[in-house]
RNA sequence: GGCGGGUUGGCGGAGAGGUUACGCAGCGGAUUGCAAAUCCGUGAAGACCGGUUCGAUUCCGGUACCCGCCUCCA
């Protein structure tokens, strides 16, 4: 069996992987919080997971991996934009307001994974489907006494877990230095954060011991994860900006609730994504959603495959000149690989990806193999990168057109051209259908007319 | 201020202590009436300064610059 590598982020190593069970490998990745629609950036843990969720079926088998992602359906700016709907009149309550916000969020959400090629996890668990078990986490971890219920609030007690700060690499007296943190009289340390707080009538709220109120962010996971997957399970992962403290914080929660356990064995966190070489942010004007670019005609295959040109724990540059070499490249092994039946994955395709989801060193080995007219071993090896795949190549598939008429015409002007030695009849018509968007191919044998990229219906019409 | 990451040829982007990454672009050739497409071939790198070593782009230290998180935009 091939040895996985992975880089845990918890001891900073590049690791061999060893599952608890190999007969269940489980794996928990942190999900968006379901207000708008998913930007780029959200997409590439989404396709960086997917793409290990995939190595792992293949090599421990399809039916041997539970793969987990969550929905945060709990959270402030779900909440703005229902009060926001309720206040311009929508009707219904501000629970049936928020709950619809999520699930348009979540189906788009959907529709747009779904383009670029990821299969849906195992379980996608929502926030609001678990606050009886939040609930019961955090009842615990006050009786054990690592949390403490103060007006309304419970607050986790990060100096009773030893261990705190260890997955970022930073000590609590540290953090306190750097003191960019809540400052409430309530707490017992400026490091303590929120696992229930208390809900106004403008927000959404569940019964509680504590009163009415609604968990805090980090809690869920925990919550879910345990639920779903155990006290302990294989692989957590994330964006590098969750590692704190949203991960930190998991880390504490869960260890404390369930000492026996040991919760993730390996943390992989995948880096961020810039934008033509910036940050992808509102105030640059470089902020786009997925479906942004898909509505701009880019297929959601070559959003993925730019994704994999760049390694996962290397900050990611989406440009367009990307996309364009993308999309030459998947027009070119489609191509090739239409007809074809794919055979095995390339052994060379699977020891990159297990060596830590080299996906670049991947996408290297088929460019190998395309050089090679291995078109079998490619479809296999793309296909288990979600590349390929029939279902997503329709963009692809040349316009179904008739240029026969034309491509009789050329041959015409190019048999008089010959006798004449007059070419400029044959090259006009020939610029004519390049502009249109017409690749034209002659040669000895023959005239072919294939219509490319930018072809161009309108611009052929005129030519009649 | 604290913590972490990065700096590879024109561009993108990997691995490996010594032997060709790979792709795009370029250049040369085949082919073509000329092109396109295709095929063959090819030049080009490792921020800077030290150290370890027979040998470092690859290991170690320092400098410069860039980036991320600590501010619920992943």
């Amino acid at each position: 069996m091939v040895t996985i590598r992975l880089t845990n982020s918890k001891t900073r190593r590049k690791e061999d992987f060893r599952p608890i069970d190999s007969s269940n490998v489980r794996m928990y990745v942190c999900g968006p919080t379901v207000y708008d629609r998913a930007h780029l950036g959200n997409a590439r843990p989404v396709v960086v997971f997917d793409v290990l969720n995939r190595l792992l079926r293949h090599v421990y088998g399809e039916g041997h991996v539970t793969y987990v992602r969550n929905f945060t359906d709990v959270d402030d700016k779900i909440n703005a934009e229902a009060l926001r709907r309720q206040k311009a009149g929508v009707p219904g309550t501000l629970e049936e307001l928020i709950h619809g916000r999520t699930e348009e969020t979540i189906a788009w959400y959907h529709a747009d994974m779904d383009a670029l090629g990821a299969l849906r996890p195992d379980h996608e668990p929502r926030a609001t489907e678990y606050i009886g078990q939040m609930v019961a986490m955090t009842q615990g971890l006050i009786a054990s006494g690592h949390a403490y219920a103060v007006e309304g609030h419970v607050l986790f007690r990060v100096r009773s877990y030893k261990d705190y700060g260890k997955l970022s690499g930073r000590s609590v007296d540290d953090m306190i230095a750097g003191a960019r943190v809540e400052v409430a009289p309530y707490k017992e340390d400026p490091m303590d954060f929120v696992l229930w707080k208390p809900s106004s009538g403008e927000e959404p709220g569940w019964d509680s011991p504590w009163g009415k109120g609604r968990p805090g962010w980090h809690i869920e996971c925990s919550a879910m994860s345990h639920e779903l997957l155990g006290e302990s399970f294989d692989i957590h992962g994330g964006g590098l900006d969750l590692q704190f403290p949203h991960h930190e914080n998991e880390i504490a929660q869960s260890a404390c609730a369930h000492p026996h356990g040991d919760f993730a064995h390996y943390w992989l966190h995948n880096e961020m994504l810039q934008v033509e070489g910036k940050k992808m942010s509102k105030s640059l004007g470089n902020f786009f959603t997925v479906r942004d670019l898909l509505d701009q005609g880019i297929p959601g295959e070559v959003i993925r495959f730019v994704f994999l040109m760049t390694h996962y724990r290397s900050p990611m540059d989406w440009t367009a000149e990307k996309a364009r070499q993308a999309e030459a490249t998947l027009r070119k092994w489609r191509a090739a690989t239409a007809e074809v039946a794919a055979s095995a994955p390339l052994v060379s395709v699977i020891e990159a990806l297990a060596d830590d989801l080299n996906t670049a060193g991947a996408l290297a080995a088929l460019h190998v193999a395309a050089g090679e007219g291995d078109w079998a071993g490619l479809k296999a090896s793309a296909v288990l990168l979600g590349l390929l795949e029939p279902a997503m190549g329709s963009w692809s598939s040349a316009p179904d057109v008739d240029l026969s008429a034309q491509t009789q015409r050329l041959i015409d002007l190019r048999a008089a051209a010959m006798a004449s030695k007059d070419f400029s009849a044959v090259d006009a018509l020939k610029a004519a259908l390049v502009t249109a968007g017409v690749e034209v191919r002659m040669s000895k044998a023959g005239i072919e007319l294939v219509p490319g990229p930018d072809f161009d219906p309108a611009k052929l019409e005129a030519l009649q």
